[in-house]
DNA sequence: ACTTATTTTTAGACCTATCTAAAATTTTTC
DNA sequence: GAAAAATTTTAGATAGGTCTAAAAATAAGT
């Protein structure tokens, strides 16, 4: 009875894409989470849902039951805490940790997680500024702004980030920009919606929509 | 082309059972090893050959070539790293690690390996006094006894144990026996080979066959 | 609303790692 | 050295996770 590998993986992704409120994911989008095809990702949502893990009818997408998020979210704990060790205990950049703690996350042992925990200090975020669930699954809610949607003259502060893979992480460290630092909004253009910021009163460049959709902001 | 979770585990426990001379090691032996049927193991074996990581003749037993014995050094190099983290930096008991190292064994990442080990101090033996392989597969091959090989006058010190499950382990924390401690052995007795020892200079025990043939000494 | 396009599911197949039962080989015993 | 015992391999089956191709259901376009 205990739950693969893949199923894990399944449970995660339903989690991440069906965001805070629980919306309903689509085969098609689970298919390009997993990287698998829309025909696999069927004959798996029918295990998940014999195992009440998911919400499933036919054609009209999944959501994950009580049960099922309880398990994503020990899946999500894992993550986080691993990439806050390898971070910070190894010294691997943030752009390094994101393949490896998809490994870690999978390794069992409740005992492991809180000891990992308790040493790294009860971190409540990752290095990306993902929030760290609780052991009882409770998650800090926080509901930032993507970059993209601010206007003019703002003054932000960077709380996060939507993508973890290492060239966007890397396009942002060769830029300056890092969780924390704050970025004032001095023009957006109209023609390509690329943004004019300065960061930390120091440096000033420009920003694509690309970057500043995938980037998690705080109004100061 | 990359290796399996059980192409791992298999090499690993070739590399175990054959031993530092690299002997032959049967079909059964792996069964025995891997808790799976001889047939099972034969269809392994078939695929390991294929892929030159050990040589194999029908009804013959097998050893590792270059390539796996070097693959599972690997393994065997990050089983006992992490056992080490988790007794060292996590706080476990040595009772406790081997089934969590059994999973950790198998992440790949040789960059987490080598920091992690960095981090560790490189240290050069687990929480069971095994030695620990380094980056290059190099490793001390220690030539130890076995406290049941041992006459009645010897002094000696416990090096390392043969049976890393948890009761065993259990048994000589009970027992106050731990690596470094000193054995002076009293006496022998013939019926059953149980051995009288006195610990430290200070505590006397019987100690049973059973136990004395897990136990590694080196004599004084 | 009816046709077309898109999404999702079914059907049938493959690969890996395992199993049982039976056949083949090696080892042991007398 | 032949018969019995033990070991190992083959043959055929099963379960998990994936695939392609085709069918079914839903959504979109005019």
């Amino acid at each position: 009875m205990a739950n693969s590998f893949t199923e894990e993986n399944y449970l995660k992704i339903i989690h991440n894409l069906s965001g805070p409120e629980g919306v309903e994911v689509s085969t098609n989008a689970l298919a390009e989470g997993t990287s698998t095809r829309a025909a696999s990702v069927t004959d798996m949502l029918k295990k998940l849902a014999e195992k009440q893990l998911i919400n499933y009818k036919k054609y009209q997408g999944v959501t994950l039951t009580d049960e099922g998020r309880t398990l994503a979210l020990k899946i999500i704990r894992k993550h986080r805490l691993w990439e806050v060790f390898l971070v910070e205990t190894l010294g691997f950049g943030w752009d390094e940790v994101h393949d490896i703690a998809e490994e870690l996350e999978h390794i069992p042992s409740d005992r492991l997680v809180d000891r990992l925990a308790a040493f790294l200090g009860n971190p409540q975020f990752d290095p990306h500024g993902d929030p760290i669930p609780d052991a009882k699954g409770n998650m800090p809610a926080a509901n930032y702004l993507k970059l993209s949607e601010v206007v003019e003259g703002d003054k932000v502060v960077i709380m996060g980030v939507l993508d973890h893979e290492t060239p966007f992480l890397q396009h942002l460290d060769r830029s300056g920009v890092t969780l924390g630092c704050q970025l004032e909004i001095k023009e957006i253009n109209d023609y390509d919606k690329s943004a004019l910021v300065q960061i930390d009163a120091v440096k000033t460049l420009f920003i694509s929509q690309e970057v500043s959709k995938n980037l998690l902001v705080q109004r100061l």
